[in-house]
RNA sequence: GGCCCGUUCGUCUAUCGGUUAGGACGCCAGGUUUUCAUCCUGGAAAGAGGGGUUCGACUCCCCUACGGGCUACCA
């Protein structure tokens, strides 16, 4: 059997990082196993359906490299991808299992029914339309055969007939086996009134129809796997196989990551921005390979010591095994670590194709970005660090005042006076170091202190790369200049 | 409430009956560096509790506790 697995969102806002967790692990166990990774829409629920998402999602997957093989915008031999688009493929399908009696049309006021369920939870119990009530409602099984057909003209759902008192039997393959009751499960509706088929019957069908081979998705789906696999048998259909993913929760606190929680802490909770409030991952700075790497970590890990891959290290590396069952917390520290890793090893080059790091260097001489690149990017934890690290080429001043407090009775100006003389002197900037601390082993002045002068001059504070990377980066002329304003900061101060 | 799933350092995790319980983030200390950061070295830090099974349990079983999820004509 081939390997196809689906990732399907549904187009409700922008994905969020659990959604591209689940995306990534299918994407992955696709590769691995040299099959097909596509999207399918679920959009079935027209009141929850929002503009844009299904762009955002594509955009997304994208970005972070899990374009899928087949889906809405691409095609595939399995289409369509929209749910919205597969009514009559439903509909043909809901006819099977009325016709062989798993399931059946109710007439039930919704609202009535939601009342009873009101009505029921009040006194502490759970309402459920299954075996034990169902031929107390208005349902194809309890109405004569000719107030059917006019029934039939009313808004009606269809409901799964769910037969009480034998075991269901589901396998997951991260968690193994799950026996449950079918007592305790309802008649759970697989069409709705509008015509549309709910979540689980969309699901079942599209996943037969599409030979998906393997149902990766989140934890919360485990507790209706029963029902699902009640669908497959009533059609007389094998059912795949099925992995329910951990969830990803709050960094402290209770309950499972939510959008609040990163506007409350300040971390994105999106891979990209969706409105201009908040920011995602590839706007906060981070490279895609960055995000997806934590990510991977977060519920899974390759059984070796190594935490720092490829995407390509990843597909050879992913085994379900290796999959956590426990929920996990979100630690944007150790996300932003492994970005920082993943910026570190990236070339000054590459780095230099990604327009938020252009948009830092608009400022400066296109002659030097490649070189600043490359000296800055060992410090840099996000791609939108580095504009504070190159405020120094732009100006050092205003001066660090605990700085120039410090270094004023040490005679600065006389310091730099001789540095600057040397520089001048020198044909070049290559061997300036040794140069200056001969000279300041002369005069027996503290390399420290000339060392900090110089900085101070240069960058405006004792923070900043290797002084003499600066030098080279702003050039003599530069150099000296600052030099120059220094001295006369100083001597103006005195 | 009912049902389902889970539980190893603060966090992400290794361990698949016998280990000084390993690694990583974060934290602390030291080193490198003219400085900050990076980087390197070291340190503190964990098997929820109680019963079994076993010569021996983090590991297998049961109970409790705690955490999470589901309980819609939402997905």
């Amino acid at each position: 059997m081939n390997t196809r697995v689906r990732f399907a969102p549904s187009p409700t806002g922008p994905l969020h990082i659990g959604g591209v967790r689940t995306a990534l692990f299918s994407y992955l166990y696709a590769r691995k196993n040299k099959g097909v990774f596509l999207l399918r829409i679920e959009d079935t629920d027209q009141n929850r359906y929002v503009e844009g998402s299904e762009q955002y999602i594509q955009r997304a997957l994208e970005w972070a490299g899990l374009t899928p093989d087949e889906g809405p915008s691409n095609g595939g031999n399995f289409g369509p991808y929209r749910q919205s688009e597969r009514k009559e493929i439903y509909k043909n399908h809901i006819e099977k299992l009325i016709q062989n009696g798993t399931a059946y049309y109710a007439f039930d006021n919704a609202d009535a029914l939601n009342e009873s369920r009101k009505k029921a939870e009040e006194k502490g119990d759970t309402f459920k339309y299954g075996a034990q009530n169902r031929m107390s409602f208005d349902n194809s099984l309890t109405v004569s055969k000719a107030e059917l057909e006019q029934k039939m003209k009313e808004d009606h759902v269809v409901r799964l007939k769910v037969e009480p008192g034998q075991k269901i039997s589901v396998y997951d393959e991260i968690r193994g086996n799950i026996t449950l009751e079918s007592s305790l499960l309802d008649d759970k509706i697989l069409m709705k009134s509008d015509g549309m088929p709910t979540y689980h019957f969309a699901n079942v069908v599209d996943d037969k129809l599409m030979e998906i081979s393997c149902v990766i998705r989140g934890e919360e789906w485990l507790p209706s796997l029963p029902i699902h696999q009640l669908i497959y048998d009533a059609f007389g259909w094998e059912a795949p196989q099925f992995m329910h993913l951990p969830l990803i929760l709050k960094p402290s606190g209770k309950g499972k990551l939510s959008k609040r929680d990163g506007d409350k802490e300040g971390f994105p909770v999106f891979p990209l921005s969706w409105d201009e409030k908040s920011l995602g991952f590839k706007e906060s700075g981070f490279l895609s390979l960055g995000f997806i790497n934590y990510l991977a970590l977060l519920g899974w890990n390759s059984g070796t010591e190594q935490e720092i891959f490829s995407l390509d290290e990843l597909q050879a590396e992913f085994d379900t095994s290796g999959i956590q069952k426990g929920g996990a917390r979100f630690d944007f520290e150790k996300a932003k670590w492994l970005n920082h890793q993943h910026i570190s090893n990236t070339s000054a080059e590459e780095l230099y194709t990604y327009p938020v790091v252009k948009e830092q260097l608009s400022e400066l001489d296109p002659k030097i970005h490649l070189e600043l690149i490359d000296l800055l990017k060992k410090r840099l934890f996000t791609l939108n660090d580095l504009k504070k690290e190159i405020e120094w080429v732009i100006s050092p001043v205003p001066y660090d005042e605990k700085v120039v407090n410090k270094l004023s009775p040490k005679n600065p100006a006389a310091v730099l006076e001789g540095v600057s003389s040397i520089i001048k002197n020198g044909s070049n900037l290559e061997n300036l170091k040794e140069q200056l601390m001969g000279w300041a082993k002369e005069k027996e002045i503290g390399i420290g202190i000339m060392m900090q002068c110089l900085r101070l001059a240069l960058v405006g504070k004792l923070s900043g790369p290797d002084l003499f990377d600066i030098c080279k980066i702003l050039g003599k002329t530069v150099t000296l200049k600052r030099i120059a304003y220094t001295i006369s900061f100083f001597n103006q101060k005195t």
